[in-house]
DNA sequence: CATGAATGAGGTTTCATTCAT
DNA sequence: GATGAATGAAACCTCATTCAT
């Protein structure tokens, strides 16, 4: 689990760049890893294109090179990011855990996720803000269905039949449910943390939110 | 020019016109309108002052007169999309309901809340992508607590004492949750829509996600 | 026919504008003089929108406030040109002369009109380079037929009937005649004189290529 | 990329490939042919280095080992080009003919080669925008005089001799005009067809202009 | 001989904002 | 109170050219 930050490359770019070199993929890379940041502290719009070139150390020009504009450059991430979060999942494995325990992994997976990759968080909310315009032109998002949904779907088939969870879960609601707990927590912790005056993303209230999510998924699936 | 208010202008708008006099407001109505709806659409970096003053069929030199500029036209946008809904929150009685009645009819006033104002999603996504600056600039919205808390704290002490909730619950956890289930569906709409194939906006989805939400709620509250 | 010239507008840009003020016709004007400059001796290629801002005296956002970009203000000096030249073509009244000395005329006129208009050429050169592409944009354009071709057929008819024409002259045909002889001189004269060691520009290669073409013209409608 | 150009190389080049040794040749002629292809549609400024370098299948550097640069690579082009026609005019040889047919044949010489060659319109046009930059730096084009010149000059005192020619016509204004007949045409036919609404460059078109471009000069020459 | 990476200058265009009336 | 013209900074992007291998 902790790996599912180096997946996205957060080497830092000027580490991946050694001035001077000529390197293509590490070049990639660097813009890569700028681009990332940039969108991800920015947004779309708010980012910069020179600001992505000074961080990666690279040429602007490399940038249209490489991906072709901003816009492809977002997408490029915006493709990486999903690809890293579906690798992720997959490689839960919860076929050996009974259906309680399993549905505990599954819910602290996805909330852990989320809170080490609030990029993720970021870039997903400005491609909602963008209508899902990239999403719907990428074949490759579009088709790499989250592995969770299945997953989900056999944990409550074993759960209905050891008769520990009710038997009417909708696999989807639940899967929205379960990414809905964590992600709004981390998406509006900033606004939230400023009209409740204290950090919600400090180690014990993320804790405790932890534990809330996990209570109201099992909670709700009890028979 | 001049014509283009006269077409937009409603009869009341017009009525109120009494030679030069509440033409202020008017015209401070009519860019509040438009930038309401520039951010939503755009958000606040990718929204265009132009945009905003042709919209409102005002100069732009207005913008700068009533609201000082882009930034503090958001502010002000921000400012009255909280006092909406805490208005609008403060509209609820539930009093007299019984706690799981009551408990039902406040998730689902949040539900219905988030689906018939898109904006304020939007706006909040926005809010948060830029660390929650503009609220924490605002006194006005920091001091605007949701009555929502507290509501859902008598709730859960009268259910508490009724035997029809469980005892250990958050108020602000829970708070954080009611919102969590309704804003994350409309918030993440689009890529879900486009992940999964299908439009989750119609109307069939959006009941059943309504249900659903509920349903998690007092499910999570039974003792 | 002197002032052809005059029709273009070809006020200097600087003349134009009074440093400082604020005219929006000014503006444009001079806008439209500096393009026509730099078009001319650059073609559109070559032309550089800071070089026109920086000649009219203007900011470089007017252009594109004005005239939308730099493929438009093309378009709109494009325009500008055949007005001018159907203009001054319409100028010409040769009823009153006999079918020899109107047709005597004609030449001259086009003749001159290349020789004082060599923006004209210019801009023609580099239209036909891109393949007339703004010329078929423009319905103004496509619609702006010459009124020489209906007058050489005027003429033509009435030196037939008297004799003093042969018979089988195709209008448009001999349209293109008269044009080529002259266009074509001004329009090479800098490879020619470079080839030919002289100058084909000075006043009396001019004067001497001007009844060479009428000569030519003439020569060929004898009977 | 090593394949790109097997792939096109045609049979000769291939056996001409002797390992590695007429290679430069190979390469040179195809930067050449692929400017030429560029300079003709897009121009001097219009044209790009890299698509030179893509068109001819070549490393961008071997532009600049070969030629020295953008501009080296025009001259060189432009070069080549009036070599060429200067060679194909030194192949006609009117000697045997009488003075009319002499004449005839020389004007759809012209024409014909304008029409068969519409890049040397195209690069002309161009060097004529840039004021013959070029062809002033070259002393090997301004060497390289026109042998039409006094081919005429020899055809007119020829049927001065026989009568069949009026005695006062100026060798070099009849080149120009024999060239501006044809190369006008041809020239100026993409804005000519948009404005008279149809193709001037049609077969039939094309064939009754080269007709009258002979009627034109011969009918001039007559005594 | 040949390559692909890299670059800096400069291209067109757009922005939020201010000025003059 | 209101307008439309004007602006400088900076945005995205492209260019001919050179570098390292």
């Amino acid at each position: 689990m902790r790996s599912a930050r180096a997946e996205i490359g957060d080497a830092s770019a000027r580490e991946a760049r050694v001035k001077g070199q000529r390197n293509a993929e590490q070049t990639q890379d660097a813009i890569f890893a700028a681009a990332l940041a940039e969108f991800t502290g920015k947004g779309l719009d708010g980012a910069r294109v020179d600001r992505i070139a000074a961080r990666a150390g690279a040429n602007k020009r490399m940038i249209y090179h490489y991906f072709g504009g901003k816009e492809d450059l977002f997408l490029a991430v915006l493709e990486r990011t999903y690809t890293a979060i579906r690798s992720a999942e997959r490689k839960l494995h919860l076929e050996d855990l009974d259906p309680v325990a399993a549905m505990r992994e599954l819910v602290a997976f996805s909330f852990d996720y989320f809170e080490r990759n609030p990029h993720f968080i970021k870039l997903l909310n400005n491609e909602n803000l963008h209508g899902a315009r990239h999403v719907r032109s990428s074949g490759e998002i579009r088709d790499m269905h989250s592995p969770l949904v299945s997953m989900i779907a056999g944990i409550l088939e074993r759960g209905r039949k050891s008769g520990a969870f009710r038997a009417d879960v909708d696999p989807i609601q639940l899967y929205i449910s379960i990414a809905a707990l964590g992600y709004f927590y981390f998406s509006n912790a900033a606004t939230l943390s400023a009209i409740f005056g204290r950090d919600l993303l400090d180690r014990q209230a993320v804790e405790q939110r932890r534990r809330h999510a996990i209570d109201v998924i099992l909670s709700y699936l009890r028979p």
